[in-house]
DNA sequence: GTCTATATTCCGATAGAC
DNA sequence: GTCTATCGGAATATAGAC
């Protein structure tokens, strides 16, 4: 466990500090004297600017949930009206989050992906603006495959974004768990490959009642 | 919080207890007291038969993986030779989850899932027994997606896994994330939806390379 | 195997000086 | 805003009687 570096006004510290630590061991593995030690200060301090844990939890996801959500509005009105592709929409729905990874931050998807997992409710403000955009993607998705039931699409893009997070959460084990001939796998391959796992999740069964 | 009955064993009640409770709040968040209180016994008992809060998880991670393994076993044996289809091989995929599920093993199918999300350490024996059947699974994709590399069936397979405890580790969260008029969707149908999915995810997209 | 009692460390949170 | 000091309680783990 390396220490934090001495850059930034302490409430910065403490957010990177939680963020790191909260996805590495789990939040309620994870006690504020660590997150303290880490970040370089005090236990009062985290009182002083979160309140509590709950308090420092929910200023970790907030701080990059913004950058998600403007991109996701500059991807959906980038795609193009009339030609829609599953391809293109994949690309277009896993794209935020690859962006949120490249920008360093791979800890906060591998903490979204946790309590998304755990069904946490102090996800609830995130996971509404997630729903609140997922909704127009529901709606370009209708286009893709008419006649499909609404909850039958939910369900395709929330598990979807449950891949996404999970894969890009943590590249390096994604990469682990796969055969040792991986290493030569690199991270713009596994995007590539998410990509195209999106693709058939969104796009659904070739025949949808055909081989039932 | 409902305090467990006083049924079986003082290690079965302890496993029976920790099982839940770990799925329900999350490992780190849980204590060794509150374990003990639900099982109505004492904080000696734990340490007598589990040593450790860490024996305690890999005992409650073992109670079921018998289970899960033979189930995986049956269905590979049961598959036809011939006729592999990838909503066979999803559907077989699946069973054996399914088959937890309904013997009342959600919270530990929910555990296995957030373990998987957060990277955990501690799975590698779980881990390592799915691995050994997926090595099967893996030679019946080959025959259904001739050609793919053997990276990315494994990769298309660990989110199967993935989703699927996702999917089945909490039905009613399930259903609570989609639309309000979800409410109609029966455990059944989101079994028989979640192997659809698995089954887009296996075959892989229409054209593997043509419209990237 | 099961229990009570206890040792020791660590927890979240606060008070108050600066 | 930042710090030291500390409170009250809860944590893991053990000792030893039965």
């Amino acid at each position: 466990m390396s220490a934090g570096l001495r850059v930034g006004s302490t409430e910065q510290r403490l957010v990177a500090a939680a963020e790191r630590l909260f996805a590495e061991h789990g939040v309620g593995a994870v006690s504020l004297r660590t997150v303290m030690q880490v970040a370089q200060t005090n236990v009062a301090a985290i009182h002083y600017h979160f309140g509590s844990k709950e308090g420092l939890l929910d200023a970790v996801l907030r701080s990059r949930l913004g950058q998600v959500a403007d991109e996701r509005d500059a991807v959906l009105r980038a795609l193009p009206e009339g030609d829609i592709t599953a391809h293109g929409l994949a690309h277009a729905f896993v794209r935020p989050v690859v962006a949120v990874l490249a920008d360093g931050g791979g800890h906060w998807i591998s903490l979204v992906g946790q309590l998304l997992a755990s069904g946490d409710e102090g996800l609830t403000a995130i996971s509404a603006s997630f729903v609140q955009r997922n909704a127009a993607f529901v709606e370009l998705l209708e286009r893709l495959s008419p006649g499909t039931p609404r909850r039958t699409l939910d369900f395709r893009l929330t598990q979807a974004m449950n891949v996404t997070l999970n894969v890009l959460g943590d590249v390096e084990r994604t990469r682990r768990l796969q055969g040792v001939d991986a290493v030569a796998w690199t991270a713009e391959e596994v995007a590539a490959d998410l990509v195209d796992l999106v693709t058939s999740m969104l796009a659904g069964p070739a025949s949808p009642t055909g081989n039932r």
